[in-house]
DNA sequence: CACGTCACG
DNA sequence: ACGTACGTGACGTGT
């Protein structure tokens, strides 16, 4: 038999460490759990075990069988959102049948340590799997530890460990007798290390050997020294190390076989989790039907009894000034309207009702702003939208598929009904959901920027951009003859041919076979980004032709390849813009991103001449000046820089002259750069190194820099830390409009993970007013152009940039507008400047 | 499918 | 000792 033994706090903490922070919409932590799962999955279908037992710490051991008092008082306290998480490992193990040991007094460890003895005894094979090394000692021909790693697991026989380390298993103790391990107070001989513990273990053979032939051992001073010194410690040591192998458990292996699963209560648990993908893999059910039994067992009669019916002109006439749910995807309308539930796969039947003048609520309103658009006709009544509601309770949740959000608002699902399943739920999801918006504070946010905006992003999509095909193509040739040139020219310094786009094999030619300086690793070999390659490009006349290389593919693979594929018969190019999407509430654009279209260096910048404006039309394009900084100013309050932005002075030379405490027209292009940089940082939420590196000045300089910025402009400090306060208070920040981002990172035990939800923190405010802010501007902008019937039309938004297509004598009246509605879009403490341009193609528009 | 790289604000 | 600024999307490579 096959016993799987796990050492269930080992691998929890492991799991807890390995996954950033992660809980359900009601907040329970769940990043462990997950963990841990996976890991057990996993070693479920390698080992394939008949048996299998997890074994835990009891909370409070009172080490009857190990007198020392003292021992593991070192040991940290685990964190709180772990701690709140063994109970429900234990319980859904337990659910799933799984045996758990626990023994008063004795350690997991001891627990292994006895089973592992026990099964080997009986002939049976046993697997240790834990997260450390503490149970080598354990292992022997029958006995296998399995060390589960952040990627791999290692597993170690005997034959590996004496491999690794030169000693036998049972020998680990011996030299953990010498170097101790802090982690479990065992204080070891002082001064001796595991390189000297090895080496003496692997000559001596034993801690008590080691002693007995002290005297005639060739050792250093020092190292004698110690030992003699440190003879109690070390007996002391070993008996600590030695894990017990007779803990008053049940050592009767095929007792540990898993029990019949309680299905039921395992999905239950796993639902109210929301740990859906767990579902699946143990084959629970699919998560469709789980979390419809749940809701129902939750919720049971919170559905009605819905009719079904087909949705003819009949019934829309029927329900037209009655209010009414619907979901339109994929051209397949589902209404819902009292307690009858519609459908039809009519397009125009489909419009017929967007266009009725009952209150409508909806799931996803763009693809039925965008079907009744292009009738000419238009989507009236609308008050809701469910993705957007839940976007805006949780802008990171990642997906808001009616199922989800009934999932994570516990809302009912029924999904015995099938393709009736969304619509039936999305009634009592609305209520749901705009009861949790009101409650938030954000009904405001949702009425006044995102339902709304979500007409305008229909709009952009339908009418897209005119994109320049043949133009592309001939910018594309032009490339392919560079190219072919420059990899020529690349072999030739090489010596042979490769693939210079593979960082693998250009860091092999680069740093071994040219033996280039600049060693510096990622996790899978040589980093060969354009920072290192800029950092040697003087070493080798090779350096600067990879990175031009680099330049000129990646604007024929994405832009030139690109693109053409994304060209319509209509010759334009209608990209998606996304409004759920992003963590901070900007929009997002994809197939194709019109968001990075090149424009910092010339040569990509050359691009824009392709995307153009319809004949006896012309595009109108405005942007915000310094949005970002603009908003700091006005939330912090710094009358400072608020100052500098009323007066109209350039906001980066002010700094600076803040800054270095001199008068503006004393400042250098030098200090404005760094001043800029600096200012980018603080929107960033800043960092020495980072800024260091950017401005290419010592970490120490780069720290003066904040420090007297942060001084200067104190409100600006103030700022950053009550935002990070607020958010590790409340676990979101707001921007001023009051829209969230929810921050679970700044929970993090790991210092990292935190500090990086400081960084987050500090900049989601900005970020995402700068968005509420444009969304703004793009509500009123396409009010404007539709009340006033101009012949104009929004087409895309670049974060802080829009671009209008309008007939050619419109393009000043148009521009007036565009930039008037972009500036009082908001009025804060500074005033929101946009510069406005135009001409044929994007290329001229933008300058 | 993850990773490295690089385009944008 | 380590990693190192916020937010995105697309592409090619290689497991």
């Amino acid at each position: 038999m096959k016993l799987l033994a796990i050492d269930g706090n080992s691998i929890m903490n492991r799991a807890y460490y390995g996954i950033k922070a992660l809980t359900n919409s009601k907040g329970i932590p769940t990043n462990a759990v997950t963990g841990f799962m996976n890991i057990y999955m996993k070693e479920l279908s390698e080992v394939e075990p008949d048996c299998i037992a997890v074994a835990f710490d009891l909370r409070a051991p009172t080490f009857r069988h190990k007198a020392n008092a003292s021992y593991k008082a070192n040991r940290k306290g685990m964190p709180d959102d772990l701690a709140q998480q063994m109970p429900i490992i234990k319980k859904l193990l337990k659910l799933l049948g799984v045996r758990i040991v626990e023994c008063e007094g004795y350690e997991a460890d001891d627990i292994l340590g006895t089973l592992s003895k026990a099964a080997s005894d009986a002939g049976d094979e046993c697997f240790i799997l834990t997260g450390d090394r503490d149970s080598f000692q354990l292992v022997s021909d029958r006995v296998t530890v399995r060390l589960a790693g952040t990627k791999e697991t290692k597993v170690y026989t005997p034959d590996r460990i004496n491999e690794e380390y030169g000693v036998s298993p049972r020998q680990m103790i011996e030299v953990k007798a010498l170097m101790g391990d802090s982690s479990d107070n065992i204080s070891g001989v002082k001064g001796i290390g595991e390189k000297t513990a090895l080496s003496l273990i692997q000559e001596c053979g034993s801690v008590d050997e080691l002693y007995d032939r002290l005297d005639s051992l060739k050792l250093t001073p020092s190292v004698r020294t110690k030992l003699s010194e440190g003879h109690q410690d070390a007996l002391d040591s070993r008996f600590l190390a030695e894990i017990c192998l007779t803990a008053p458990i049940d050592t009767d292996i095929a007792g540990y076989k898993p029990a019949e699963p309680d299905t039921a209560g395992a999905k239950e648990l796993l639902v109210e989790l929301e740990m859906l993908k767990l579902l699946e893999r143990l084959k629970l059910g699919n998560a469709e039907t789980a979390v419809s039994a749940a809701s129902a067992i939750a919720d049971a009669a919170s559905l009605p009894k819905f009719e079904t019916a087909p949705l003819d002109a009949e019934a829309v006439a029927a329900i037209a000034s009655r209010e009414s749910c619907f979901i339109y995807a994929e051209g397949v309308l589902s209404v819902a309207c009292g307690e009858t539930l519609y459908r039809t796969e009519d397009a125009e039947i489909a419009i017929s009702y967007f266009d009725t003048v009952g209150e409508k609520q909806c799931f996803e309103a763009k693809a039925a702003h965008k079907a009744a658009m292009s009738a000419g006709k238009e989507l009236r009544g609308l008050t809701f939208a469910c993705d957007l509601a839940g976007y805006l309770l949780n802008s990171q949740a990642g997906e808001y598929t009616p199922e989800s959000l009934a999932l994570s608002y516990r809302v009912a699902y029924r999904s015995d009904m099938g393709e009736y399943a969304d619509i039936a739920t999305l009634p009592a999801l609305c209520i749901c959901l705009r009861s949790q918006l009101e409650g938030a504070g954000m009904m405001k946010l949702f009425n006044d920027i995102e339902l709304p905006l979500c007409e305008v992003l229909a709009s952009m999509e339908i009418y897209g951009v005119k994109a320049d095909a043949d133009g592309i193509r001939e910018f594309g040739k032009g490339l392919e003859v560079s190219i072919e040139e420059l990899s020529k020219r690349i072999y030739e310094y090489a010596g042979r041919e490769f693939n210079i786009l593979s960082p693998k094999q250009l860091g092999t030619v680069l740093f071994e076979e040219m033996d280039l300086p600049g060693k510096k690793k990622t996790k899978t070999g040589y980093s060969t980004n354009a920072e290192v390659l800029e950092a040697i490009a003087d070493r080798h006349p090779i350096v600067p032709l990879i990175l031009e290389y680099r330049t000129l593919t990646k604007l024929r693979s994405t832009y030139v390849e690109g693109l053409l594929k994304e060209i319509r018969e209509d010759g334009r190019v209608h990209s998606v813009f996304k409004q759920t999407e992003t963590r901070t509430g900007r929009i997002s654009s994809a197939e194709p991103n019109m968001q990075n279209i090149p424009v910092r260096k010339e040569l990509g910048r050359n691009m824009r001449k392709f995307f153009v404006a319809e004949e006896g039309y012309t595009l109108v394009d405005a942007d915000y000046s310094q949005i970002e900084l603009r908003v700091l100013a006005s939330v912090c309050g710094d009358e400072n820089m608020q100052a500098a932005f009323t007066e109209g002075r350039d906001i980066h030379r002010s700094t600076a002259a803040q800054v270095f405490d001199l008068p503006e027209d004393f400042v250098t292009p030098e200090m404005r750069s760094a001043a800029k940089a600096v200012n980018f940082g603080i929107i960033y939420g800043i960092g020495a190194f980072s800024l260091s590196k950017d401005i290419g000045v010592s970490v120490a300089e780069a720290k003066k820099y904040i420090q007297n910025y942060l001084n200067n402009f104190s409100k600006v400090s103030e700022f950053m830390d009550r935002t990070v306060e607020d958010g590790i208070r409340n676990g979101y920040v707001t921007t001023i409009f009051g829209r969230r981002r929810m921050i679970p990172e700044l929970a993090s035990k790991n210092k990292q993970v935190q500090a990086f939800g400081k960084r987050a923190a500090m900049n989601a405010p900005i970020q995402g007013a700068a968005a509420d802010i444009i969304k703004l501007a793009m509500v009123a902008v396409y009010r404007r152009l539709k009340s006033e019937n101009l012949d104009a039309k929004l087409i895309l938004q670049v974060h802080d940039e829009l671009i209008i297509e309008c007939r050619e004598e419109l393009a000043e009246r148009v521009s007036a507008l565009l930039k008037e509605e972009m500036e009082n879009a908001v009025h804060l403490a500074v005033p929101m400047t946009a510069d406005v341009h135009s001409g044929k193609s994007w290329y001229i528009a933008k300058s």
